[in-house]
DNA sequence: CTTCGATATTTTATATTTCAAATAATAAGA
DNA sequence: TCTTATTATTTGAAATATAAAATATCGAAG
């Protein structure tokens, strides 16, 4: 058996953690595992169709919103990685001619990034079988709950930057 | 500047991707950006004032409910990780004495890996900041917005693990 | 009892990740 | 100008991740 498959029929127990424990760390494994399902099967998907990466999807996501491109540390930000980490990954997708990454003139300590022709026009396939697999896995999911949990996350989310 | 105080002050841009999108692919956004965010002040936390790292910390959080340890393939699927992902962080843990790694009698294929006594006590400890950590970052959050979280991440979470 | 498909884990290859330290360039002040 | 601090990125080491292939064992069908 293929770890994939192993990965794809796991039970997301992983919430069961804190069975007996505050609602705060009930809601945070909540949280967690759903995430994790639902990002699982995205990566997953891109990967058997377009043998893409999520951090390289995501990478291009940023770029597409921004046609002048990005400089790195300003793309580390956004994408919640350490900036280390981009090095690897842009350099991967310079050499697959889906990045272009260019000195920046104003200051020579930094560069900027952008997507290709190639990149914009792959991301624009990637970014489609994306929205179409979110919306098949929210399926069930009514458009009030969806309303609510915006809201809601939204505070969470507020709560948890100001700490 | 270090990578983890960049991090830090990230400004979790991430869902910025979609403001013109559907409503689920914002929502799914949102969740990633979120949860995130949690995840990296609780993983920073624990690394900081422990030196563990997350993946172990998760791996003794299952152990620790399973006085009788599990098998390495349970464990992989509660973990949402894959199977060969556990070698190396089950034998780091064990040779750090705080996992103990045994052949199932049952079963010769298989092993079942528990806590030692060692790694429940340090365990507790590891727990304990964790739910403080986690209580301190939803804070702001009232008792009627977790209690709404819980039970629409719920119907959420089921929509996308039938999918 | 033997074969054969299924299961449990490890191994291998490659990618990603964090963190810390190094490099390089800018900026600001004495 | 000459530090000195800050900023932008890269590098390097160790850990974590997936996926696929390999290994070993189990269990059931003949």
């Amino acid at each position: 058996m293929s770890d994939s498959a192993a990965l794809a029929e796991a039970p997301a127990d992983l919430e069961a953690v804190a069975r007996g424990g505050k609602a705060e760390l009930r809601l945070w494994l909540r949280l967690l595992s759903t995430t994790n399902i639902v990002s699982a099967q995205i990566r997953r998907r891109l990967r058997e169709k377009f043998d893409v990466t999520l951090p390289a999807f995501d990478l291009m996501a940023q770029l597409d919103r921004e046609p002048k491109g990005l400089r790195l540390g300003e793309l580390s930000k956004r994408m919640m990685v350490t900036n280390g980490n981009l090095t690897g990954l842009v350099e991967r997708l310079v050499q697959e001619g889906l990045v272009l990454r260019a000195a920046d003139p104003q200051d020579r300590r930094a560069f900027i990034v952008r997507l290709s022709k190639a990149g914009r026009s792959k991301f624009a396939v990637y970014a489609k079988e994306n929205e179409r697999l979110v919306l098949s896995l929210f399926d069930n999911v009514g458009p009030e709950t969806i309303e609510a949990l915006m809201g809601n996350l939204a505070e969470l989310k507020a709560s948890a930057s100001r700490a």
